[in-house]
DNA sequence: CTGGAAAGCGCC
DNA sequence: AAAGGGCGCTTTCCAG
């Protein structure tokens, strides 16, 4: 703790809400972030501040340092954490900082100063609590976010090792083949041209080289030069698939392998990401400055960077990710007997659609087959239309509609399910996770037709998702308890929605992987048993 | 010079 | 008429 005080960063100013007997009323924000510093983060920061001879001095959950200005504020009770309030109130993620609360709750205009900030959210908070209290959410704030908020705030304050010699290696190994690939494409071209620039580059593909231009496809004013549109002209151009290379080449590079090594902090050298409560409308966490929920896995360029995450030397970490948590809450609620069966026989889900779907035995499905049906599972999680499941497997339309119409007659509950759960998001206009927390979902009668679609979309999906974010927070809460009772080293270090990412001493490592396992299935009683599969290191590179 | 929109794409 | 749910980051481009 003592060095994070030595070393103020340059950092705005913060205020938190004091009572007239000096204890903490438990809100406190970073003027022009709006991050929140939940009560129960600041009864854990008591004793530092009690402690250091600093007076006014507190860091805030990422480790920042961050000035304290009392004030006179007369309010005595502990109030809550109004961020977390309007959260459940309405799962509204541009809604949740502290101008957007004043403007919403208050109607007032708020300027930079953290005492107004402060004061303000405080005033919110007294007006939001009663409003939580009175509905089921307030067993949601109670149990869930406001225990997970200090849990998210040791994460981010653990941070996680980042190896930058590896990214250094590969950052001058892409560069030759991105400088390699821009030249082909130059050659291509006629002359050299920004290949970033999808303006330019729609005009050279489909004018100066007359490349056949997408069906219809240009959204704004520009042609799209889409991933999947470059896809359709590899094959017969070749200049597509350098463009898809190069692409895929300097988004990492951009994104990953040049900006992750400038965002180690110098006093623990890792990366500390913030996780945020109220970033996600489903009730997910979302993370930023960086976002270490979108660290590439998919190719094996993606893998080597995913390589450079390391543990401590003497430590490993530890992955444990819930095995299609979505279609396993889908069966749970849609009661559907044949998803229930699969995975109550844990069976795979992907084989056993295609089974069913092409109506063959299991045995006789093959990977052809499998894939399919796994894009047919997903598609009903995303509320998918046979015209996107055509273009997502390269077939026609009657096809795809051939293949939901088969599942829908297999999986005749999951048919009831979507059409119940749209007639009461319709009545209510409030879609719901099994633990109660709330979306409003206010399109659902539109006359605007796609937007009703998408609303309605929206209303299946929301359970879905929010509900494994639901089940996995609870485990995040359960697994930090155990780790402080049992006082085992081990920490959290990431949640990237259905997979925890922990460190741990090489001794603690396998009582940690039966921990994590047993806590994130047992987390919750549904009719079908959560699968959990753990790994360590290698697994976070390889898997999926 | 800055802010924001749009396009594109990384992840679950 | 659109056509797959949820995010955050980078780059380009344009307006003020």
């Amino acid at each position: 703790m003592t060095e994070w005080l030595a070393k103020r960063p340059a950092g705005a100013p913060m205020a938190v809400a004091i009572d007239n007997t000096n204890q903490f009323i438990g809100l406190a924000y970073r003027t022009g972030e709006g991050r929140a510093v939940p009560m129960t983060l600041l009864e854990a920061l008591r004793p530092m501040l009690e402690a250091e001879d600093v007076e006014k001095v507190v860091h805030d959950s990422k480790g920042f340092l961050l000035a304290m200005a009392p004030l006179n504020i007369k309010a005595a009770a502990v109030t809550g954490d109004a961020m977390l309030f309007a959260f459940l109130i309405s799962a509204d993620p541009g809604g949740c900082s502290p101008e957007a609360l004043a403007e919403r709750f208050l109607d007032r205009k708020l300027n930079a100063a953290a005492e107004q900030q402060a004061e303000a959210t405080l005033a919110v908070a007294e007006l939001l609590r009663p409003q939580v209290e009175k509905q089921e959410l307030w067993s949601v704030y109670r149990d869930i976010d406001l225990p997970l908020s200090p849990v998210l705030a040791q994460m981010e304050m653990s941070g996680i090792r980042v190896d930058t010699v590896v990214l250094a290696e590969l950052s001058t190994r892409l560069n030759e083949r991105i400088e390699g690939l821009a030249q082909q494409v130059y050659d291509l071209a006629g002359h050299p041209f920004n290949i970033n620039s999808p303006q330019q580059l729609g005009k050279i593909l489909f004018e100066e080289m007359a490349l056949p231009a997408p069906f219809k496809y240009g959204k704004g004013k520009v042609v799209s030069t889409a991933a999947d549109v470059l896809e359709g002209l590899a094959p017969a151009y070749p200049v597509a698939q350098l463009v898809l290379d190069y692409r895929q080449l300097t988004k990492l590079k951009g994104t990953y392998i040049d900006a992750l090594p400038l965002l180690i902090r110098p006093e623990t050298q890792r990366v500390h990401t913030t996780f945020n409560q109220t970033g996600a409308a489903t009730g997910r966490l979302s993370s930023s400055n960086p976002n270490l929920q979108n660290i590439p896995i998919r190719t094996s360029e993606g893998r080597e960077i995913r390589a450079a995450f390391v543990p401590e030397d003497g430590w490993e970490l530890v992955v444990a990710d819930y095995s299609q948590i979505e279609l396993r809450l889908l069966a749970h609620m849609s009661q559907d007997p044949v998803l229930m069966e699969a995975f109550t026989h844990n069976e795979d889900i992907h084989t056993r659609t295609a089974a069913e779907v092409f109506k063959v035995n299991p045995l006789m499905v093959n990977s052809e087959m499998r894939r399919s049906a796994k894009a047919v599972n997903f598609g009903i999680v995303y509320g998918q239309t046979p015209f996107g499941l055509a273009q997502s497997l390269g077939i026609d339309r009657k096809e795809a509609e051939l293949y939901i119409r088969r599942y829908f007659e297999r999986y005749v509950g999951v048919r009831e399910f979507i059409d119940k759960t749209i007639a009461e998001v319709r009545a209510s206009g409030v879609a719901k996770t099994l633990l109660g927390r709330r979306r409003p979902i206010p399109d659902m009668n539109t006359r605007n037709a796609s937007a009703r679609l998408f609303a309605e979309r929206t209303a299946v999906n929301t359970p879905l998702q929010g509900t494994a974010a639901d089940l996995i927070k609870a485990a995040m809460i359960h697994i930090a308890r155990i780790l402080k009772e049992k006082r085992m080293r081990s920490r959290m270090l990431l949640q990237v929605h259905d997979e925890l990412v922990f460190e741990a001493p090489v001794s603690e490592r396998d009582e940690l992987k039966d921990l994590i396992k047993r806590e994130m299935e047992n987390v919750y009683q549904l009719s079908v048993p959560l699968l959990v599969e753990t790994g360590s290191g290698a697994n976070w590179r390889d898997a999926k």
